[in-house]
DNA sequence: TAGATTGTTAATCGATTAACAATC
DNA sequence: TAGATTGTTAATCGATTAACAATC
């Protein structure tokens, strides 16, 4: 597939996608784009404009979608039933904080492994939702990767200054996709090919907060 | 100050900031938005244009901005001397996370305290970069703010099913900005005046590498 | 039938990129 | 002077909103 998509549009079909997982309507029931625009608070323009663009006609007219299609639908695009495995670099607490993060699951998005570098905290385990995670050091992240091949994603929550370090290492034993949590923008180096990075600036909607406070009129 | 502002554009402001920072130039040294594009990635074009839009004129031809007054340009726009307090409401892995996250420094933002409902919670004491940051119960936040008439910022880090309720709460006892970081969209009920509210899906970034690496072509 | 809702196109809006005269 | 860099305008690109024919 080489439609691009933009973070926008994952962001609403994920709205979607819960809307639907909250409403919890019978299997043959029927959703319209208003009642979408109801629940999720995008504009039913907009909803349909979405199902548009990602190919998605399954409605029907004076009625709608049915909630089974467009389950199936939307747990496609968002490969839900793949799931995926991905491990965190960095047991602090953001790290940790994003290993227990709930909604992860409803997209069947595990955390299977912690990586640091701190002896305090190698070796600890965390428990999320009867699951129990290891805390391993850094140093045998490359014999884990080599022996869980079908790991592709990481998360980056390592202290600022130690996030290059560790993106170079993740491109080096073959991740292919790195969400870095860390407050820097991190780039890919030019020889990394198909590998896909998203750098997730946590403070940036307080700092607009904070400019609408002081900024209002 | 009328004008609309993009959380694009405060986030780009904040790289420069941040850029500016790290370089550590002397203050009467001077850097081009060419210099601003190396660092922070953002196209000199849209440096300069943000420099515009903004009313930071200060660059001279030739030289580029100088550093004293670049910083002070920055440092006006993000409210950086003035600064802010914020509570966080829910103590638990985010919370304590977002309380000690290090960039929030730099922005002169400080977490002044927690709130929870939990006992095993209530009473703990974080240290944060030398300073003590406790974690109340809930529903001492009336009078907290009571006598803190100068916090007008909230984080928000409980579970989703209890995010609505605390954002009622929060209009209730006066706070005018929320960062809302549980899992769910929140909106504002319509009696809300003036009152800021961003929902910071923590998630996203990761749904969309997902996205990538099982579309890719 | 009349009303509602889709799929799709067109219009609008906003954000980014490009261009360039001014000038140090 | 020639080259570099600004401030600003214009062109382009992309995303959202509006409109509406088709039809159940």
């Amino acid at each position: 597939m080489k439609k691009k998509i933009s973070l926008r549009v994952i962001r609403r079909i994920s709205f979607y996608y819960e809307a639907l997982l909250k409403l919890d309507l019978p299997e043959d029931e029927y959703v319209s784009s208003k009642k979408l625009e109801e629940i999720t608070g995008v504009s039913c323009n907009q909803v349909r404009q979405d199902f548009f663009y990602l190919g998605i006609s399954i409605g029907k007219q004076k009625k709608g979608y049915q909630v089974k299609k467009l389950f199936n639908e939307l747990k496609r695009i968002l490969s839900i039933d793949k799931g995926a495995k991905v491990i965190v670099i960095g047991a602090g607490r953001l790290g940790r904080a994003l290993s227990e993060f709930k909604l992860f699951r409803v997209r069947n998005i595990h955390v299977v492994a912690l990586f640091d570098i701190k002896k305090e905290l190698v070796g600890r385990v965390l428990k999320v939702n009867g699951e129990k995670i290891s805390i391993f050091h850094l140093n045998t992240l490359e014999k884990f990767l080599k022996e869980n091949k079908n790991i592709k994603i990481a998360l980056l929550a390592v202290p600022e200054n130690a996030a290059q370090d560790a993106l170079d290492i993740l491109i080096r034993f073959g991740i292919k996709g790195i969400v870095n949590f860390a407050p820097i923008i991190l780039k890919l180096p030019k020889s990394a090919k198909n590998i896909q990075l998203v750098n997730d600036c946590i403070g940036d909607s307080l700092y607009k907060i904070v400019y609408q406070i002081y900024h209002k009129r």
